[in-house]
RNA sequence: GGCAGGUUGCCCGAGUGGCCAAAGGGAGCUGACUGUAAAUCAGCCGCGCAAGCUACGGGAGUUCGAAUCUCUCACCUGCCA
């Protein structure tokens, strides 16, 4: 006995949206591509992706699947948007280590901060409007008896153990608590649950949520024999080996508290040549002609940064908004631009340091050394003088060599700003009240 | 419960009485070169203007002097029960 073929029809069939996902290389693991590319061509599907609310926002790994889900929808499908109150509280097993559990109230809280950011990519209209669910809604209701008997009784321990998480966890110094190891099951229950309540038949998510995507479509084939399926997008990585959606000071998060759009944006206009068309792909909802003219730009003259360009201003308006990217981008243009920093307009110039932070100071007008500290661009006294011993601080680009200068009345901006300097990039205001 | 080993700066990791603010690597910072890119090269990389101060899991000792020796507490790992 052979297992069937799929017949000369079944192989060729082709899908758009795969397509697209596939040239904007998002598609990493699937259950099957050929079922999928059936599923997607059949009619409208119900898909779900979804967030555990482990931070106050969520980040660009998040804005991947986000954006993704945003894609799928496009082509007619209905997403779920699904924030896990209930997996939020359990933590997926991570590599790194055992997690610290949040309390119920952080956990809440947080739900709602990531309810409405998810609520932001997706299109709440039309025939295939989005909708939000919440795990917590199906699993709070339910005993830990009917959790062991009505669902634990489908996992088997083997398969559990061999999830490549838990494994690597068990075999590392601090082993593996059964709260997080029970948090696949979880994750299989709540597309099981979406499966029965909205007929959901594929959900989306990042590679190394694949153990966690797949523990749901057997979970479903073992209760009720029906075949769905699952899609896991690549990591994003960057050409330089170092972690995407971090910089110096930390992860990149969508919160404009947590990250203002300016240092949202510059971290975009900063991607590297050989990432940023690789970026375009996954970030942006340009098309291929336009993409591939910006990697000729990129090709050809490099110094002009046209992709990045074009990412920064897309993504931070997908992200942040129009009015917010505008500003951004004349501050970027004022603080970074050839051209005379005393020449800039009082307004432009106010709006631009607005964006990157400014402290105010009344009377009489500190050092250098203490300015750097005021603003934050250095954490001690030492590392003040350091900076300006080795050539790296500046007042309105000049640069000071002596740490107890102390600016002019006659050096200040529109008679109240000053232009602080540490390095090439890290720029802070300091406005003088009189 | 017993025995053995371990806990060093942001991370990894050397150091077993003074030459240790602590090798080396990574990360990070600054400069040069540039395009707010990458690569490369150079310098820096606890606090303090400095004298000096604080630091090698916590505490207590020995010593002129301790990251290094002793005791004790905590935690981690391995073997035995």
């Amino acid at each position: 006995m052979t297992t069937p073929e799929p017949t000369d029809q079944q192989s060729e069939v082709s899908s758009a949206l795969f397509d697209e996902l596939s040239w904007r290389g998002l598609i990493s693991t699937t259950t099957g591509d050929t079922e999928l590319k059936a599923a997607f061509e059949a009619g409208p599907i119900t898909f779900y992706v979804g967030f555990d609310p482990t931070a106050p926002s969520l980040h660009m790994g998040n804005l991947v699947q986000l954006l993704t889900a945003r894609r799928i929808q496009g082509y007619g499908h209905l997403p779920l948007g699904l924030v896990g109150g209930s997996t939020g509280l359990i933590g997926d097993p991570r590599m790194s280590g055992e997690r610290v559990l949040n309390s119920a109230d952080t956990v809440a809280e947080w739900v709602q901060r990531i309810r409405v950011q998810v609520e932001k990519y997706l299109d709440f209209t039309g025939e295939n409007a989005a909708q939000i669910v919440n795990n917590l809604d199906w699993t709070a209701p339910m005993s830990a008896i009917d959790f062991l008997r009505d669902i634990g009784k489908y996992f088997r321990m083997g398969r559990m153990l061999a999830k490549d998480t838990v494994a690597t966890r068990l075999k590392s110094d601090e082993g593996l608590s059964f709260t997080e190891f029970s948090y696949q099951i979880l994750q299989g229950m709540d597309y099981l649950e979406l499966n029965r309540r909205h007929g959901c038949t594929l959900q989306t998510g990042g590679s190394d949520q694949w153990g966690n995507l797949t523990s749901g479509t057997e979970l479903i084939r073992k209760v009720s024999g029906a075949h769905v399926h699952a899609l896991a997008t690549p990591l994003i990585t960057k050409s330089d080996g170092t972690k995407f959606g971090k910089t110096e000071s930390g992860t990149v998060w969508l919160d404009p508290a947590m990250t203002s759009p300016y240092a949202f944006y510059q971290f975009w206009i900063n991607a590297d040549d050989r990432d940023v068309d690789h970026y375009l792909k996954v970030f942006s909802f340009r098309s291929r002609a336009d993409i591939a003219a910006l990697a000729e730009s990129t090709a050809l003259r490099p110094q002009a940064r046209e992709a990045q360009r074009a990412l920064a201003s897309e993504v931070t308006t997908l992200v942040h908004g129009e009015n917010a990217t505008a500003s951004v981008i004349a501050a970027s243009t004022a603080l970074f631009g050839r051209g005379d920093i005393a020449a800039v307009e009082g307004s432009t110039l106010e709006a631009a340091l607005a964006a990157t932070g400014f402290v105010e100071v009344t009377g009489e007008l500190p050092n250098v050394v203490q300015l750097l500290q005021l603003t934050g661009l250095a954490t001690s006294n030492s590392d003040a003088r350091r900076t300006i011993s080795e050539g790296g601080a500046s007042i309105n680009n000049t640069r000071v060599n002596d740490p107890d200068h102390v600016p002019l009345v006659g050096d200040l901006l529109h008679g109240r700003w000053l232009v602080l300097r540490r390095g090439k990039k890290s720029v802070s205001g300091v406005k003088v009240n009189s």
